[in-house]
DNA sequence: CATCTGACGACCG
DNA sequence: GCGGTCGCCAGAT
């Protein structure tokens, strides 16, 4: 499987909502979880307009080591995300997608606690 | 074909 | 909360 339904689910994050690296492997049902939502996030094509900042690692943290984490945070904040220090606030801006539809295909969920 | 390379996250002490 | 270990897999060379 290609990266491109990562980056086409990540496109559809909206402004100023966040995911995390789990959380777009859940969504996509990635075999190897979140890493593999990483690796596809490092790859990320630039200047496809592909909101790469909108995802984040687990708990809101900034994942990214370098100049980059300073300009991911600068564009998250520019979208009215509210972080502190390099961690966003998830309560309130973790993106929950109503439909799963058209993601991967139409399997039931696995497990569905209670 | 063999190896290296990672934007992760769960788990444990 | 913090640091180490481990499983995981597509691409690039």
């Amino acid at each position: 499987m290609s990266w491109d339904a990562v980056y086409r689910l990540v496109q559809r994050i909206p402004r100023g909502k966040v995911l995390t690296y789990g959380g777009v492997a859940r969504l996509l049902r990635l075999p190897g979880g979140a890493r593999t939502a990483g690796r596809a996030m490092a790859a990320t094509p630039s200047g496809k307009g592909i909101p790469w900042h909108r995802v984040i690692g687990d708990r809101g943290k900034i994942l990214i080591r370098g100049p980059h984490a300073l300009l991911q945070r600068k564009l998250l904040e520019s979208e009215g995300v509210s972080i502190v220090e390099f961690r966003v606030n998830l309560k309130r801006h973790l993106w929950r997608p109503r439909k799963t539809t058209a993601l991967k295909d139409k399997r039931p969920r696995k497990r569905t606690p209670k």
